[in-house]
DNA sequence: CCGATTCCGAACGAGGTGTTCATTTAGGAA
DNA sequence: TTCCTAAATGAACACCTCGTTCGGAATCGG
């Protein structure tokens, strides 16, 4: 049934908040389930199967609405806020005390949002792009760790802001054809949506 | 003795390489490191805390003085020199599939390093630096992690050029006086900080 | 009422953990 | 050398977790 798949989901996540990944075993989980250990083994593999499996229903990595000529990055915003919606989940699967596969599979997902924004923004395919991307996703999955560990008290538009600000200059840098260039006058601040026009879409 | 110690930290870097971090056990190395069981746990508490006792010697978290009024994240090139020089062990420390909280130290000494650098080269002490800090290290920890992992051949110049470019911009923006060799027409425009900065009410 | 599917839970062997303890080994001082 | 002390040894230990197996109970559709 799909029913007792989802109260073991449900379960391992709600340990994992409580003792870290690494501390919960499936005995701990058949048991928070209320289910039998062969019941357990019918379903998943293992306790990461479970985790991965989680995975699928966290939205926010599963972006997002198109957004095509619109502002680069557009990701970003919606991610936090949809991260703090599903807080308890986030927590358990992106926190540093859960299994180091799934921040890769998280890594990789994202990565793919970015790479295909870039070339859409007129990046060409190349390693030094590739480079980039993973500099722009570590950014972004270091301020996401941080955030669900509690290391920031920090809202998710001030996330937002501190992402765009410290990668948007250097990304614009790369990209060849983006209006204003390099013009100095404001070289995107911290604060810096000039414009923001949504142009015409 | 000092001998034993390094026997059991050298088993385990041996075999984290071979088979990963979570697939070895205790008895695997104390077998390989031809000691008695006991005497493992004379020396550590456990798997961990080895893991731990060899980070102190990743040297290249341990900058690299030589800073002052010198070039911004000076530490970058030499690391990623570092880095290649002591492959195996960073290979088996950083890797993803070491455990988490080896991350977690050696992105906290990390931090540790970018943030004084950052309010020495006159950045002000507040959340919206904690946050570009993350952002450096995120960066750079991805590229690092990248590169053990075998998902980008570049070499450590090329590391360091890719890291540079995606951080550097943003963090010039971010602060207030640097000599701005070329683009420093602008100079004073930075000085977006929002209010008193992120506070969380 | 009857299959058929699903779940239960006890039990098992294999393997890992961390500790204890009596014994052996190695180093240094007299 | 001899003696003493600290370190290392390895066998045995109780305990836990894993993943599997299997007989029986519960549930559901017909």
């Amino acid at each position: 049934m799909r029913r007792t798949r989802r109260l073991i989901q449900e379960a391992l996540v709600a340990l994992i908040l409580e003792k870290g990944y690494d501390a919960v075993t499936v005995t701990d989980v058949i048991d928070r389930a209320d289910v039998g250990r062969s019941t357990f083994y019918a379903h998943f593999t293992d306790k990461q199967d479970v985790l991965f499996s989680n995975i699928e229903q966290l939205t926010f990595l599963h972006p997002a609405p198109a957004e095509g000529a619109g502002e680069l990055f557009a990701f970003s915003r919606p991610m936090f806020e949809h991260v703090r919606e599903q807080e308890r989940l986030v927590r358990a699967l992106m926190g540093r005390h859960s299994g180091g596969l799934v921040h890769a599979r998280g890594e990789r997902l994202l990565a793919a949002v970015v790479r295909s924004e870039l070339v859409a923004a007129g990046g060409r395919e190349s390693a030094s792009l590739d480079l980039l991307v993973i500099c722009v996703v570590g950014a972004f999955m270091g301020l996401l760790r941080a955030w669900v560990d509690g290391e920031t008290t920090a809202t998710p538009a001030e996330l937002d802001a501190a992402f765009r600000a410290a990668v948007m200059p250097g990304v614009r840098a790369a990209l060849p054809g983006t209006f204003s260039p390099v013009e100095g006058a404001n070289s995107g601040g911290l604060r810096a949506r000039p414009g923001s026009g949504p142009g015409r879409s």
